[in-house]
DNA sequence: GTTATTGCAAATTATTTGCATATAA
DNA sequence: TTATATGCAAATAATTTGCAATAAC
């Protein structure tokens, strides 16, 4: 849908939008976030970026991190077992299937199920902030 | 369903069964696990165990909460933001609706949502194993 | 009496922060 | 030019572990 160049180039300019500055260091980040196709932990991010920039160090990452997700452009994951885990936030929320045998994570939507949890939460006097479904299977033998 | 001290003397069977053994300190930390209807995390397992018994150290609250989900009769939670947080394992699964101001957990189902999560699977290829549903709210303003 | 379990303190892991320096705009 | 970002190292926070002492069975 979107080729890593111009994903990252958007993440620079909403950054820029802002005021934020975008050093060498966050281009190397936003250039190793837009052509990840996994979900990196901050470690590995630090280990991509450095083979772009090998001045970025794992304080940076940190932080860029942060900057970039109060931005919205990049989504902490909090997976069980170990720390957090990122990847670039899609402009449309995703849920994530998560195939136990493999490990393999397939991405899916539900406007269904999204208008089910917005229905629970108002029920209980809340509004939905964000929310966190995933789950745990196997493949159909056929 | 189930008042405290039964849930804690049924936990106790099930660590007897295996060989395990039922130490004073894992007594206290039972019988809070089983009065608690909220979901602490170690630290304040500890600061309420050391209520029933002095000795419980935070390093044995660590330990013996491993032991237990090892056994089953309790589930860690990795909520995000902060360390893990446990409840007695139930019968029968439910979600969590977690306030991000307060940090309280409300318990839900829904037999909707579930039906769905299992369309959609099924309509991967895949078989629910188990799942995993975290609504992060706000309270709304009356 | 054995062997699992404990408390303590030190070690690990993930993440954050203070501060002097470097640099994007 | 000047405020924002950076690297480094030290600080936190959550959890784990080695080891000698203790206690469950």
């Amino acid at each position: 849908m979107e080729n890593p160049e111009n994903k990252a180039a958007e993440m620079e300019t909403a950054l820029r939008a802002d005021g934020t500055r975008v050093t060498r260091q966050r281009s190397a980040l936003l250039q190793v976030l837009a052509a990840a196709d996994d979900h990196p932990d901050a470690n590995e991010l630090h280990r991509r970026a450095q083979e772009v920039d090998a001045s970025v160090s794992l304080a940076t990452v940190y932080r860029t991190l942060s900057v970039l997700e109060r931005h919205g452009v990049v989504q902490r994951h909090a997976f069980e077992g170990g720390g957090a885990r990122f990847e670039t936030a899609d402009v449309d929320h995703h849920d994530h299937l998560i195939d136990l045998d493999t490990g393999d994570v397939i991405e899916f939507t539900s406007e269904k199920i999204e208008r089910l949890q917005k229905e629970i939460a108002a029920e209980l006097g809340y509004e939905v902030e964000h929310h966190r479904l995933e789950l745990y299977c196997r493949k159909i033998k056929p």
